[in-house]
DNA sequence: AACCGCTTTCGTG
DNA sequence: TTACGCACGAAAGCGGTT
């Protein structure tokens, strides 16, 4: 059979590339998206702001003391999200594009070389259509697998071009080390360190059962493909524990229920209308409190039948914030989740519930498809 | 033993 | 030494049922 070919593509600074070619002044300066304020973190930042050790993540506070002379943009989704659809668009012109997050994308580019020539070309091609058509430069990694791919793209970043060719997997996850494998993240580094792997050829010196007692089933196993060069994700698993979660940092804590339950309201009424457009009912029912130690916790509730309207979300979460929450106690974070969905607005016939039941559910689907958002609640973080 | 519900932790963008 | 968002999926560990 032929040899797999995967691009990994990754808009560079994405949030930031935007801003900038929309307001070329701004080229060459540290640009950084992100809110300003305490409780605020940063989304992206150009790579001028990354020299001054400002990134992804950080506490918008911390971005300014390290580079006081950024520029802060509040970030515009709606701006980004249409430019990524342009660049989409570009890339589907050369294979089926498999868009993971607003600025990444996978394709399949096996056996297309008769078509539009070496993988290299191909894919110089894209990144100077993307340059030339939108104004953005973007990262490509090109190999064997999506696993490898995707590390590739980040190899070379900014604008970069990275092929491995299969003889060389195995050369590439070295060159990378542990740090840099997807996957590993800052607590399994720091596991792994503890058990005196500091590189991935450390790990392949133990047999996968070992590495599995150490690390568990699941991380034991990723861990030996993944630093043997061999793909540990799983494609054949359709995805179930769908969720629809919503949650709010408060601008200060919170600590009356008036207040709660008003923002438990408003998540309520969200989170039954994101289950209608995505034509999903749940059966559990979650809340998230972070309390001003930073402290969280979470406590959720299934039900027989399914969550069928607003109330029955605001009654229940209501419900469970009594039970973790006493009056008085500021909270600095609310979160409301529904959990176990099915897709299919009634997965199982009827029985379930009652004729009364499923007219309440009409009459929210209703109103839900006026779009009666007149009563929208203010955004938490404003009260 | 297998499964389910609940909670926490981890990793990703 | 301050600071530390949001949304999602996966997995582990625990206790309880069938």
């Amino acid at each position: 059979m032929a040899q797999k070919v995967f691009f990994h593509v990754d808009l560079d600074a994405f949030f930031a590339s935007v801003e900038i070619k929309d307001n070329p002044s701004l080229k060459g300066k540290p640009v950084i998206i992100a809110e300003e304020g305490p409780r605020c973190v940063v989304s992206t930042c150009s790579y001028e702001a990354r020299a001054f050790k400002v990134h992804s993540a950080m506490p918008s506070v911390q971005a300014r003391r390290l580079c006081p002379d950024g520029i802060f943009i509040s970030p515009r989704h709606k701006r980004y999200s249409e430019v990524s659809r342009q660049v989409m668009a570009i890339l589907s012109d050369y294979g089926v594009v498999n868009q993971v997050s607003i600025d990444e994308a996978w394709l399949d580019m096996s056996g297309t070389e008769r078509l539009f020539g070496k993988p290299k070309d191909i894919a110089l091609a894209m990144k100077k259509r993307v340059r030339d058509e939108i104004g953005i430069t973007m990262s490509v990694g090109i190999a064997s697998s999506p696993f490898i791919a995707k590390m590739a793209s980040d190899y070379n970043k900014p604008d970069g071009l990275c092929l491995v060719s299969p003889s060389r997997n195995l050369m590439f996850i070295d060159a990378i080390g542990l740090e840099n494998i997807q996957g590993i993240g800052k607590s399994s580094l720091k596991a792994l360190n503890d058990r005196g792997f500091r590189t991935p050829s450390d790990v392949r010196q133990v047999p996968e059962d070992v590495l599995i007692r150490m690390f568990g089933s699941s991380m034991g196993s990723y861990l030996h493909k993944a630093c043997n060069a061999v793909d540990p994700w799983d494609y054949t698993g359709e995805i179930k524990n769908h969720s629809i979660s919503t949650e709010t940092t408060f601008l200060n804590d919170v600590s009356d229920g008036q207040t709660l339950r008003q923002v438990l309201m408003g998540m309520s009424h969200e989170l039954f209308n994101r289950s209608i457009e995505q034509s999903v009912m749940a059966r559990t029912i979650g809340l998230k409190l972070r309390f001003s130690d930073f402290h969280t916790i979470t406590v959720q509730s299934s039900s027989d039948g399914f969550v069928l309207n607003v109330d029955c979300i605001f009654e229940n979460a209501v419900r469970l914030l009594s039970i973790k929450w006493s009056e008085g106690v500021p909270i600095r974070l609310i979160g409301l989740g529904l959990y176990q969905t099915y897709s299919g607005d009634s997965p199982i016939q009827d029985s379930l519930f009652s004729e009364a039941e499923h007219r309440k559910r009409k009459l929210d689907k209703a109103v839900h498809g006026l779009s009666v958002k007149g009563v929208k609640l203010r955004k938490a973080s404003e009260l």
